[in-house]
DNA sequence: TGAGTATATGCACATATCTGCTTATAACCT
DNA sequence: AGGTTATAAGCAGATATGTGCATATACTCA
């Protein structure tokens, strides 16, 4: 049940929603998701971790950068249930074709490109 | 997606899954709920009205009760994907299975019996 | 090894959620 | 019609959640 629930919690918010969807089509960095869904390095790590945590994700590290993506494989059972839910969910949506549009334009140079310091 | 996270965030708390699992055994009123989940009637009573105004359920009025069901034909369709998930989750789970071994006992006469009033 | 950088986390605050208690509502049934 | 009763809803308090800001951590790569 506590893993049916942590599930549940991790899908019923709004910028999560938006993460997950945007890994179901291509795994990204902390970056690229702060990028495409234009929000802070701290939010997006953070809900990251809770994704993580709720069973959604796995993480690797690729160079510099920690890349999630949605962990199929996952311990959590019902994680892997939902996640299939949500993939044929919310198909024509406004703010996730914007979220995947942006994520085109998207680079992997850190935190510091949304303060204008683009070097 | 509003619809999306209204039925994720009805199904993320124990009340409510322990609530809707029950349901999906057998249609009820308010009085045999909280019988079967040992709980208040003004926690049975709103949290049947979470689950309705998300989509789960329908209502339906039976002589002097309140007969809540699962509604399949929601307006909500992840409402109805999510039931469809719960119907497959948590076979075996011990707090479910003393709740329906405590419906089994339940009575239709109100919640005034928990309070001894067994008239 | 050390400077630099991507990511994680502590803290504070605003907001939302859940519950019990109590009272209101509404429908039945005599 | 009116008393009775099943259910809904207002209120207050405790707890949980989401976020920004600032800082810590950890890893890379020269």
């Amino acid at each position: 049940m506590r893993n049916l629930i942590k599930a549940t919690k991790a899908l019923s918010d709004e910028t999560r929603i938006r993460i997950l969807k945007l890994l179901l089509e291509k795994e990204c960095c902390v970056c690229e998701v702060m990028q495409a869904l234009d929000i802070s390095q701290s939010r997006a790590s953070r809900n990251l971790g809770i994704l993580q945590d709720a069973g959604f994700l796995r993480a690797r590290r690729d160079g510099a950068w920690i890349v999630y993506s949605v962990d199929w494989q996952t311990a959590n059972r019902y994680a892997a249930s939902l996640a299939k839910v949500l993939r044929e969910s919310l198909i024509s949506n406004e703010i996730l074709a914007q979220d995947r549009e942006r994520l085109k334009h998207a680079v992997r140079i850190g935190p510091g490109c949304r303060k204008g310091k683009l070097r």
